[in-house]
DNA sequence: CGGACTCCTTGGAACGCTCCAAAATGCGCA
DNA sequence: TGCGCATTTTGGAGCGTTCCAAGGAGTCCG
């Protein structure tokens, strides 16, 4: 459909000067008297010339470009801290160069290397499997951010994380509030987030004097795995007043469980989940949670990653945000 | 933190060969002798030399890169249909530059600029708030292919879509199935899809002699909208048995709003939706809808655009796929 | 009127790769 | 031994930019 695309030198004919009078011209430079601004402007809109990037890219070895990892898209938290980071990515007039490894680590790593020979600048990690080797090794070629996780440390890698022990305490602390004894939790396996959680749930148990009361049951953070968790719970007998999920999407197949159970939420039973994804807010689950600021994480995973890429230099390696209890429709006081 | 990056000539020398003979054996061709690969590869590995996608593509000019804009993340059909497009383009060794213009079709008209700078060897527009006109200007430089919309057309540009038509009567006839007659339309706007299943609503009340209880409520495809608008409804007097909303999302708040109003779901009243978002089949909402295959619209999007790249000679420019009905929890026979 | 500046402008050398025509090598066979 | 042919290998040109050192063109001033 189209012919070879004009270039640089095309411009410069049409316009009468010199490849790279253009060059400087296209790159806005002061230095362009302003007629010949004029008439280089002229000629490439005639022609319809735009610049190559690719070829800017290779000559100036700045690819403009930041690598996207996100290995799931079934959680929404992904795709909300995503949009946080490709906002602060195109204020910089960076591009983002999306990539998933479908749970594969294998595929995933080549991904990875992919994007590393479009020469990314800057690598996110919004969620990924990958063997900390893998994610070291990467490290010394680029600047990495890596979001949730903060176990994962070393030279080039930050990471962008929520404090996860204050807000399981807020979330006990409101159940507690609400005169919840008899609460139960589903866990989220051996993710870091999920472990401490779980860890929490337990010491503030203990910590109440509930201790004869902690269950745990098993879950992975899906909603099946909620669903599946919360009707081995209801099955056993005597159903707790209250139940912390260790995420949102799980805490969405708990209440389906208590429905199915017949329990009212939150008249019979309150549930209280992790993360804060915009789903929650739906009048129709209203779905009381400890929010992690989702997109902020995005943009603050981004921003780090650009302080990084400037070279400045930064000590803090791993970037510790506030979670936020939002109370909404599925707590209440436990029945009397 | 990193040095110069090895290139092919320091892989060369380390072999011994040219940098010629690197290059083939980085691309795999037949030609090499295996005692040249061998060596080639072992300095390679030793370097830790990684190929310049950047250089690559300027010298022959394929970026091997799929440009995709999604202008908004809060319906999530958008990154379902990303999901499958992501996958194609990757099994096709390509990758994705992802883009979106935050709803403001100046800032995507610059954003899809970027793309084509990047030498993005097509562009698949998932959402988009772009004029007709520049999206055929663009169709000029690269070929297109538009998801949901099959109204925009023009050489070079494919559209991807699902029956709307017969979706809308499958909605219907579903309720009528049921024993429906006083069935409300929760409409969505202006875009081509709410508007044709709008029409089709009507004239299916009307076939079925239904033409006097028809009634149409302004929602937006958007949850409050949805809401909104079923709340207005509600407040005017007796309710209908039945409501089919535009799109799931603001079935969604359709359903927060019978709540809201001591509705029993679908006792009471039932809903139906459009679209098939995974979010729906969670247990805790369990629509009924008219599920669009998403994902699936994504794959075959990418499929085309690549067709069209390899310069296949294709005549039908709009491909339809089928909706389907899933019955689910949210609709029931009315109250007799 | 010449020199020192300041402003603009320029051609050529990168950037790291692919492509291509041509050169080297190896091998079988007369 | 030499020739022809298939197989490997090679250097140079080119992709469209940017960068840089250096070259004009004015301008101001002594």
């Amino acid at each position: 459909m189209n012919e070879r695309r004009p270039t640089i030198h095309d411009v410069a004919a049409r316009a009468g000067v010199s490849k790279s009078l253009v060059s400087l011209a296209m790159r806005g430079s002061p230095k362009v008297s302003d007629a010949s601004r004029a008439a280089i402007e002229k000629a490439a809109a005639e022609l319809g010339y735009r610049p190559n990037a690719t070829a800017r890219s290779l000559a100036d070895s700045k690819s403009r470009t930041i690598g996207v990892n996100m290995a799931e898209l079934d959680n929404p938290i992904f795709p909300e801290m995503l949009g946080g980071a490709h906002t602060v990515i195109r204020s910089r007039n960076y591009n983002t160069m999306l990539v998933s490894g479908e749970r594969d680590p294998e595929l995933e790593t080549m991904e990875l290397a992919k994007l590393l020979e479009f020469q990314v600048e800057g690598l996110i990690l919004i969620s990924h499997r990958l063997p900390a080797e893998t994610v070291r090794s990467l490290a010394d070629e680029v600047p990495i951010v890596v979001l949730t996780l903060k176990d994962l440390t070393g030279p080039g890698i930050d990471s962008v994380v929520t404090d996860d022990e204050a807000g399981t305490r807020m979330a006990m602390q409101h159940l507690f509030d609400l005169g919840h004894r008899d609460i139960a939790h589903v866990s989220g396996g051996s993710l870091e987030p999920a472990v401490v959680r779980e860890r929490l749930y337990r010491s503030q148990m203990q910590a109440a004097g509930l201790e004869s009361m902690t269950r745990v049951i098993e879950g992975d953070l899906t909603n099946l795995g909620g669903l599946e968790a919360a009707r081995t719970l209801l099955r056993e007998g005597e159903p707790p007043t209250a139940i912390f999920a260790s995420n949102d999407i799980s805490a969405l197949g708990v209440m389906a469980a208590c429905q199915e159970f017949g329990l009212n939420i939150p008249a019979d039973i309150s549930i209280i989940g992790y993360d804060g994804i915009a789903l929650g807010a739906l009048r129709t689950l209203s779905l009381t949670t400890i929010a992690q600021p989702l997109g902020l994480m995005g943009q603050v995973a981004a921003q780090r990653l650009f302080d990084r890429m400037a070279g400045t230099q930064i000590d803090d390696r791993s970037i510790v945000l506030e979670p936020e209890l939002l109370t909404r429709g599925t707590t209440a006081p436990p029945r009397v």
